[in-house]
RNA sequence: CGGGGUGUAGCGCAGUACGGUAGCGCGCAGCGUUUGGGACGCUGAUGUCGGAGGUUCAAGUCCUCUCACCCCGACCA
């Protein structure tokens, strides 16, 4: 390829609409250009890099066993219908709703779960066709709230998306690993670091689930990590060692004034008790209205994914002072004795420890001695709260890390979720018919190729790792108005191309500074420059993107040293 | 959806307090000189000042409405 003819030109200045680096580089460079909010155009030299991404995911899924093929992005609302997704609070308008012109409801795909297995159930009709793999990597719409971040977080993007087939549970977890095992490789492969964690499972539902975690400030996810077991986690999902509170002889309940108390801190700093002594109260409120009361031990803080799995995937949001005045509750002292008209979650730390300090449901008092459950029921006692950096490790004790990171990759055993709404079936050995088992698996193309950009980049530019660069070699030729020079890079970009070689040849008619520093900007891994002085030597400039040191190799050498770059 | 911010040439920005012929740098086009880290000279083109109303003799500037984009939060397979 001719720079001179490359569609997509270098940007000197920084877009004054990106602050991400991975953002900024990749309008730089000319990879990418934004249509509209989180809706992205590939220039040329992007959807190269996309491709080479895409075809290492296709590689390792095909060693995997899978079979790529290719679902519709518009699909029918009835599909999402039958597996309930279509009404549910969650994804809600994230799922992007119209008519075609018969008036039939449609629906943009944000993943392929209704039609891949509405298919299985056209296709599959018996154990001895499973267990099977399939995958597509194919455009995704979903309509967030809010994109940000350049191609991070975006609404339209590329995927590959992957599903698996099963007879039973023991199946798929025997196949479950190979894909997590892919999914290692594609990311060490594409050049950066991702760290699988155990996650969430959301509203994808399922059994057991982990991410494939970048690690990245600009995350958007917390990982809590135990550098001494390897325990690593999503914090959404994370347990701790919780440790106890004091436990002695049951006093009796005693009101106390507490006045300008209606913080935890300043209520154990008043009444002289350590914060895990008292009880904290938290209020969520579904979509309705409906108040949730979650109780927590005053030093722990409540995690809202844990509570709201707790009361089976609702949507919560922190409640209004208005939801809380019409069930009677008084903020800053809220009190678990005597609560009425709501739903009261507590956190297993209060089932150990007495005389706790609560709140009196009364402005400026608290009461001491609150025991558990002496004084108080509760609708559920389970694990809600959130683990935090230097929390002791569930397993070994040492304390936890919490990092950010970029969630790049998802892998999901779902088991008979979707094909037992969709009545996806196969008959078994037996003669009888199951629902499929089923186990889905996501990369984001777009958002990993910001994700390598974040991890591979310096001052000057991107960095591309050999597997992913657009191009293998940047040819440079300096002094465009000489034709010798022009004649010899003419020539040397003719016979890298003839020996298999992606070139990128900068034939334009600019400075040296210009084309070096565009060079230094896209990233590409080798860079050979052709000028009057290195023909003076019959040799070639090479500098690797990577290292400072430039080498004077002699043409008759080039392609052996090429070679050993690119072994 | 709440809070904050920005829309002026392809990009980065000034001009808006106080209304009076729309500017700068880079980029782009032509000619010439340059050619190893973002060269120089001369000449030139490019704007419905995000949009719609309004006030005024006169609006980039004042008023009203509206749209888009960015950041923080809510949300997020």
């Amino acid at each position: 390829m001719r720079l001179s003819t490359l569609f997509g030109r270098t940007l000197r200045e920084v877009p004054a609409d990106a602050e991400v680096i991975s953002h900024q580089l990749s309008l730089r460079a000319a990879l990418i250009r934004q249509v509209a909010a989180g809706i992205y155009s590939y220039l040329p030299l992007g959807w190269r890099v996309l491709r080479k991404i895409e075809q290492i995911m296709r590689e390792e899924m095909d060693a995997a066993d899978g079979q790529e093929m290719s679902m519709p992005v518009v699909q029918p609302a009835e599909l999402w219908r039958a597996t309930g997704r279509y009404d549910a609070p969650a994804p809600g308008p994230a799922l992007l709703r119209f008519k075609d012109r018969g008036e039939h409801e449609m629906v943009l795909g944000m993943t392929h779960e209704e039609v891949v297995t509405a298919l299985a159930k056209l296709e599959i009709d018996s154990y001895r066709q499973l267990p099977l793999m399939v995958y597509q990597i194919q455009t995704k719409f979903r309509d967030e709230p809010r994109s940000r971040g350049g191609l991070i977080r975006v609404r339209e993007f590329i995927m590959k998306d992957g599903y698996s087939f099963h007879t039973d549970a023991a199946s798929l977890d025997e196949y479950y690993p190979r894909i997590y095992q892919a999914y290692i490789n594609i990311f060490k492969r594409c050049g950066v670091q991702a760290i699988p964690v155990e996650a969430d499972s959301g509203i994808m539902g399922g059994s057991a689930s982990h991410e494939f975690m970048v690690l990245s400030e600009m995350g958007e996810d917390t990982l809590i990590l135990c550098e001494h077991c390897g325990y690593a986690v999503n914090a959404e999902k994370a347990q701790f060692a919780k440790g106890a509170a004091e436990s002695s002889a049951v006093l009796p309940l005693e009101k106390v004034a507490t006045p300008g108390t209606s913080s935890i801190q300043a209520v154990a700093a008043y009444l002289g008790v350590p914060e895990r002594q008292t009880l904290k109260a938290v209020f969520m409120s579904d979509p309705e209205g409906k108040v949730v009361f979650a109780l927590i031990r005053g030093d722990l803080d409540v995690n809202p994914v844990k509570l709201s799995n707790a009361l089976g995937g609702v949507e919560l949001h922190a409640s209004t002072a208005e939801e809380l005045k019409r069930v009677g509750i008084v903020a800053g002292y809220a009190s678990p004795i005597g609560v009425k008209n709501v739903r009261v979650i507590a956190d297993d730390s209060l089932t150990s420890g007495t005389n706790f300090v609560a709140g009196a449901n009364e402005a400026g008092y608290h009461m001491k001695n609150v025991n558990y459950p002496r004084d108080f029921t509760v609708d559920l006692v389970t694990d809600i709260a959130i683990a935090r950096s230097g929390d002791p490790c569930e397993r070994c004790g040492q304390p936890l890390q919490a990092k950010r990171g970029i969630e790049a990759g998802h892998v999901f055993k779902l088991g008979t979720k979707y094909s037992a709404k969709v009545g996806a079936t196969f008959l078994d050995k037996d003669g009888s018919a199951k629902p499929l088992v089923m186990g889905c698996y996501g990369i984001g193309a777009g958002r990993l190729l910001a994700c390598i950009i974040e991890q591979n980049h310096d001052e000057r530019g991107i960095v591309w790792p050999r597997s992913v660069a657009p191009f293998q070699v940047h040819l440079v030729s300096l002094g465009t108005n000489n034709p010798v020079v022009v004649e010899a890079a003419d020539v040397l970009y003719q016979k890298l191309m003839s020996v298999g070689y992606e070139v990128l040849y900068d034939d334009r008619q600019e400075s040296a500074g210009v084309k070096f520093n565009d060079a230094d900007l896209i990233g590409i891994p080798v860079r050979l420059t052709i000028s009057k002085r290195t023909l003076e030597k019959t040799s070639v400039e090479c500098k690797l993107r990577w290292d400072d040191t430039v080498e004077l190799v002699a043409q008759s050498d080039l392609e052996a040293w090429l070679v050993t770059i690119f072994a």
